[in-house]
RNA sequence: GGGCGAAUGGCGGAACUGGUAGACGCGCACGACUCAAAAUCGUGUUUUGCAAGAAGUGAGAGUUCGAUUCUCUCUUCGCCCA
């Protein structure tokens, strides 16, 4: 008996699939159709564990819902726009293109040895001019549908990579990418008005029931929307300024009033240009970064202006106007009215420039003399301080009776805000979708033509220039339109713009025409399950939902509105993480324990190796697991069980050495189980030693094992399937075979063979094969006729607590019968004596609970 | 500060709609095989107790015949927003 030979037959099997197209897929109206999808990934260099984790538990569900008679569709490309790519270009003197090339070519061939079931005759690459031609086509539709325009803005600038990062890219004031601390830097850029859609977009959230309600709260969030009140407040000064809008959500803190706060970038501050204290003062806030979050980090500081405000519902209140590095130009208006009592942020600010503080909120409980001090109250309440406001419910109440006020006397609105902001898409790199624009001699947009498209970028050029390379190609920028010269555009599009439609794209991959194919999407969109990391619940899945809404605009393409209709996220791999002890982080293979407990260097036996927690795995930290050493060393089947085996898919998982093997001794395991029972079948030798009890409990055992298999993977519970698969060793390892009819024996194990199939299909597979079954890609149903329960097991509780189980022959039983028995059977005697039986509870065929006193 | 979620043996984790808590795996212990070890196989493994039993799902309360599951309060941790 030889040992599994996973080298031979993975491989054997993934030949099989691929020379045999069965997993390529086509519109097939008789059949339901499936359409699973992970996210693509970046063509680093290599897989990893996480994309391992990740596109197992896409193809286990792929490779189920085939088996159960879905049409599935199942694709795979690559997100190969990127800086990555144009760094190592740099650093290696390389071309983008080429380095992108290698690596795709090496991690397909790594995807391949997973023995994914992709229809690889889909691959796209968002790199390809035949994929960003159609992008490049979409942008000018939007650019006609109003949907993008260009404008002067700050943005985020990274110093490092010398390019515009959206907020979203911006994490505790520092680039995503390079680390760098980020700077304001005021640029022409291109944007697309995803702000237009923020009503809809966050109403759509409602109707995706199969997404993570976390991932639906994160978008609510994210899109922001809040329901207050703009409101003009009168200037009095020595400017041309007679009023200046704000927006708030707390009108009714109105008597609260003490200052009114500006955005350095508000439009009057064009009075204050030559002012050398307010460059300075400007300068001092372009420091802090954009974000929210390092706006509120950063220390509150202003600058005074000569201009007064005028308390709207109370002229006589007259209160000084101040630029503070707290307001932003995006949200609202640029102008915020500061009141110190309700709000901590104008607190502070009103403790350093010793501004009024006014309480005109107080909690429930408190008198007329609550005050606050050195803590806002934001809480609700009731309305104290505000004269005709007194005594109103704050908020509510006092919200809806200020804006009543306001709107009567003409002095604002009520208005719906959104934090949601327009998406800023012009990146100044080379390693990106050209953007379809020209500019002629008189500066003015000039669309490219459709014949001209796509505007592929310049091959083999220098990199090693400051800011945007694209900007020094001066031969490629020329471009000679209807006639005219022109100069191209030389930003490069947001790679997030590559990644919010090539879930389309993968529905008819090869129309050279457009984009897409309306008849093809419609028939396999929307995308019935999305899986991939959570980190993408913003940006990713929010510009995914508005790139189909703005295709849609104005037109009818699609029959669906939404892009994902399930949404799948999974947990990261984890693993411990070790240092030496300078400090350095050491690689898992560089380590070695004789105990378990302690570590030392594998090259230096005396170097004892400092333990650290087990975190996601990360280059920098040097605790990665090489997948592709992995299937090397204990095939691919058993890579994907072990993936699987220790956590829930949506949990982070910890890599552990000994759980990979004990999923490749499994394997072995099973292996020869297969072998003694295809010998049993094969013997023939019928019914010498028939036992119908064993014949029956594998058949129970088998049609159970079937609901729960359907059960669990219906409900992302793969790592009870993989326990369901050990329970299944169990249970045949121990079952005498010999007892068993030969042609029952084959039908159950087939059956069981089948349900575990789709999590290691290449040993399955072959088990199947040697077995001589032709229906190889098919789901097994429950034989209900069959499920013949012998005995049943019926727990009897006194006062709620479990006493004993108690067996009875039969399929069911009544409460009668079961009472008589614990009535007459010595065993319960010590119950029951001399107690009385005050109240019978019968959970049909399950338990029975007697109460006694 | 606000929102969401989680907490079960030495560890990862199971438990359908409220009905046998700890499935399954790892680890550990003992045994078999072996000159020995590894591998493999077998047995055991929540705590406490010789046992019968008792306690037990972060803490405390509540609803219920019965709560890991439902309600409330609290603690800790995680994530997102600030």
């Amino acid at each position: 008996m030889e040992r599994y030979n996973f080298k031979i037959l993975e491989n054997k099997w993934q030949k099989y699939w691929d020379k045999n197209n069965i997993f390529h897929s086509k519109i097939e109206k008789s059949k339901k159709k499936f359409y699973c999808l992970e996210m693509f990934p970046y063509p680093s260099g290599n897989i990893h564990m996480g994309h391992v984790r990740n596109y197992t538990i896409g193809d286990v569900l792929s490779r189920y819902k085939k088996l159960k008679g879905y049409n599935v569709l199942h694709p795979m490309g690559w997100d190969s726009f990127g800086m990555p790519a144009e760094n190592a270009a740099k650093l290696n003197n390389l071309d983008p293109k080429e380095w992108t090339e290698k690596n795709i070519k090496k991690m397909k061939s790594q995807l391949k040895q997973l023995g994914l079931s992709i229809d690889w005759n889909r691959e796209i690459s968002t790199c390809s001019p035949e994929y960003y031609k159609h992008q490049q086509e979409f942008f000018l539709e939007l650019y006609d549908k109003g949907l993008v325009y260009k404008k002067e803005n700050y943005v985020n600038w990274d110093p490092v990579d010398q390019t515009v990062l959206a907020n979203e890219q911006v994490i505790d004031g520092k680039g995503w990418r390079s680390g760098a601390i980020v700077e304001r830097k005021k640029l022409k850029q291109w944007f697309f008005n995803i702000s237009k859609f923020s009503e809809e977009l966050l109403e759509g959230l409602d109707n995706l029931n199969e997404w993570p309600n976390k991932v639906k709260t994160m978008q609510k969030n994210w899109i922001g929307k809040s329901f207050g009140c703009e409101i003009d407040f009168k200037i009095e000064g020595d400017l041309p300024v007679d009023k200046i809008k704000c927006f708030t959500t707390r009108p009714d803190t109105l008597f609260g009033f003490s200052f009114l706060a500006l955005s350095v970038d508000h439009p009057i501050s064009k009075f204050f240009e030559n002012d050398e204290k307010f460059k300075e003062f400007k300068k001092e806030c372009s420091k802090s970064g954009t974000t929210e979050e390092s706006i509120a980090r950063a220390e509150k500081i202003g600058f005074k202006t000569n201009l007064v405000a005028i308390n709207p519902l109370e002229n006589k209140i007259k209160v000084p106007v101040y630029f503070a590095n707290f307001v932003l130009m995006d949200y609202g208006f640029g102008a915020v009215f500061g009141c110190p009592g309700h709000d901590q942020r104008d607190l502070d600010f009103a403790k350093k420039y010793n501004l009024n503080v006014l309480t005109v909120v107080k909690p429930l409980n408190e008198n007329d003399n609550f005050k606050v001090t050195n803590e806002a109250y934001t809480d609700s309440g009731v309305i104290i301080n505000s004269k005709f406001l007194n005594n109103l419910k704050a908020p509510e109440e006092s919200i809806i009776k200020t804006i009543e006020i306001l709107e009567e006397k003409k002095l604002g609105k009520k208005k719906i805000n959104f934090r949601l902001k327009d998406w800023g898409i012009s990146r100044q790199r080379y390693w990106g979708c050209p953007i379809p624009i020209a500019y002629n001699k008189k500066k003015e947009i000039v669309k490219i033509p459709k014949d001209l498209l796509p505007i592929k970028l310049p091959e083999n050029i220098d990199l090693n220039t400051k800011g945007n390379p694209l900007d020094q190609q001066h031969k490629w920028k020329k471009i000679n339109i209807n006639g005219e010269e022109c100069e191209l555009e030389t930003d490069t599009l947001d790679t997030f713009v590559d990644s919010s439609w090539y879930y389309l794209r993968f529905c008819s991959p090869k129309n050279n025409e457009y984009g897409f194919d309306k008849e093809e999407i419609n028939y396999w969109m929307p995308v019935d399950q999305y899986i991939g990391g959570v980190e993408h619940a913003i940006l990713h899945l929010l510009y995914s939902r508005f790139f189909l809404r703005a295709l849609n605009f104005k037109e009818k393409n699609f029959s669906f509105n939404e892009p994902f209709k399930g949404l799948f996220t999974q947990g990261m791999v984890c693993h411990e993480t070790y240092k030496t002890k300078n400090n350095h982080w050491v690689s898992p293979n560089e380590v070695a324990t004789e105990n378990g407990k302690d570590y030392f260097l594998r090259s230096k036996p005396n170097e004892k190796i400092i333990v650290g927690p087990s975190e996601s795995m990360s280059k920098s930290k040097k605790n990665t697991i090489d997948p592709e050493e992995m299937i090397e060393n204990y095939g691919a089947d058993s890579v994907r069980l072990f993936i699987l085996s220790d956590s829930p898919p949506e949990k982070d998982v910890m890599w552990s050495e000994q759980g990979m093997l004990a999923a490749y001794k499994f394997l072995q395991k099973f292996w020869l189980l297969h072998n003694n029972i295809k010998n049993e079948i094969e013997a023939n030798n019928i019914n010498k030693n028939f036992q119908k009890e064993v014949s029956d409990s594998l058949i129970e055992f088998t049609n159970a094992l079937i609901e729960k298999i359907t059960k669990n993977l219906e409900n992302f519970h793969y790592n009870v399937i993989i326990a369901n698969f050990y329970e299944t060793y169990n249970f045949i390892s121990k079952i005498k075979l010999n007892e068993i009819k030969n042609t029952t024996l084959l039908e159950n194990y087939v059956k069981i063979l089948k349900v575990m199939s789709p999590v290691i299909p290449h040993l399955i597979s072959e088990c199947l094969e040697q077995l001589n079954e032709k229906n190889i890609y098919e789901w097994p149903t429950i034989d209900k006729k069959h499920i013949v329960k012998k005995t049943i097991k019926i727990v009897f509780q006194i006062n709620g607590k479990k006493r004993d189980i108690i067996q009875f022959n039969g399929e069911t039983i009544e409460e009668k019968e079961i009472l008589d028995k614990i009535k007459s059977d010595k065993n319960y005697d010590k119950f029951l004596i001399n107690k009385k039986i005050i109240k019978t509870i019968y959970v049909k065929d399950r338990l029975i609970n007697l109460i006694i006193k």
